[in-house]
DNA sequence: TTACGAAACTAACAACCGTTAGTTTAGATT
DNA sequence: AATCTAAACTAACGGTTGTTAGTTTCGTAA
């Protein structure tokens, strides 16, 4: 049996290091004389560099699938179901700013995985469009550029995690988040 | 002499690998196979790998701050100073989208550039939060959470070469973009 | 005390990396 | 026809890659 704990100190660490150069630049040296072991001692935990990877991904991707699913439930009118979804950028951001820099950046090195990623991103930004496209019909979002609304609050969630460190409290961050995309910047 | 003409098609070539792989996946042997030459044959016509992406990342990170200088200086208000910023990055992105890839995502390997790219960029975001903070004290723009404006605007705007390849008509995009940031989605 | 097992180690592998040296090809210039 | 040159080629280099095999270490259970 192995302990599952080295198995995630090993993820962990190497979350640190794909965020700094990115999956392709990090070798299974990197990793392992930042843990001060070997290489070859990592494989007593893991498998392959590629399933460090998939780990770090799969699970944030699911992460989103799964409270995206609440969100749609919800009776929640539109407004608040935006505020919902930035709630949940946030929360996932803070709690695994490194991994965010995976799931966003090094996806596409995702190998028996890569479909079943595709199949969650894409199911997740037709759920994020349908609410737009509700609240436009509810009258309770602009009419117009109902695209470009998705891509602009998306594009910006996504980047949370290359800002999200310095911030302190995090609810706060939701709430002026929110206010932002929603209602823009002019006064 | 060197034939620029044939060092441009190399960068060219590399700029659409790097944008599917990242930098540090794409081997050099990658960019001659898709040429249809060999890895060797790149030698008589750039120097090192690093060559070409320092001559990507550089050459836009120059044109935005050049273009940045010219809004600075142009006695626009601020929402129209902000107006021109989106229509910046809109033109640029459709310019040389799989650029934008590597100046988003790859601009950690640069070596002997890589301060002066940090400089830039760093010299771009303070004139970009400059002009935000001017329309605060204008009462142009809205009084509150302008780090995050900065941040949601910016983040939407660097996210850009992810679909500007769908985009038809750039002058309506730029506008409807506008409309987005800077009114927000409510009604 | 002995035996066990988790987790480290050393050594090595085949493949691949960026790059260099020297050579060949073929079209343009003299 | 002879010469030159840009741009391709082949071959190879020293180093690095992910990974495997087999061994050692050492705390815990029997």
């Amino acid at each position: 049996m192995k302990q599952e704990n080295r198995k995630d100190e090993i993820i962990h660490t190497a979350t640190k290091l794909f965020k700094k150069k990115g999956y392709s630049a990090v070798t299974m040296r990197d990793i392992a004389k930042s843990m001060g072991i070997k290489a070859a001692s990592l494989y007593n935990h893991i498998n392959s560099k590629q399933e460090i990877l998939t780990n770090i991904i799969i699970s944030l991707a699911e992460e989103f699938t799964d409270e995206m699913n609440n969100i749609l439930k919800s009776d929640l009118n539109s407004i608040d179901k935006l505020k919902e979804i930035i709630s949940l950028h946030v929360k996932i951001t803070s709690e695994n700013t490194n991994g965010m820099a995976s799931l966003n950046n090094d996806w596409m090195h995702l190998e028996e995985k890569l479909d079943y990623y595709l199949s969650l991103r894409h199911k997740y930004e037709e759920d994020f469009r349908e609410i737009i496209n509700e609240g436009i019909s509810k009258k309770e979002i602009s009419n117009s550029n109902s695209e470009i609304m998705l891509f602009s609050m998306l594009s910006t969630l996504r980047s949370l995690y290359l800002w999200t460190p310095n911030q302190k409290d995090i609810n706060e961050l939701a709430n002026s988040l929110s206010d932002v995309l929603i209602n823009g910047v002019k006064i």
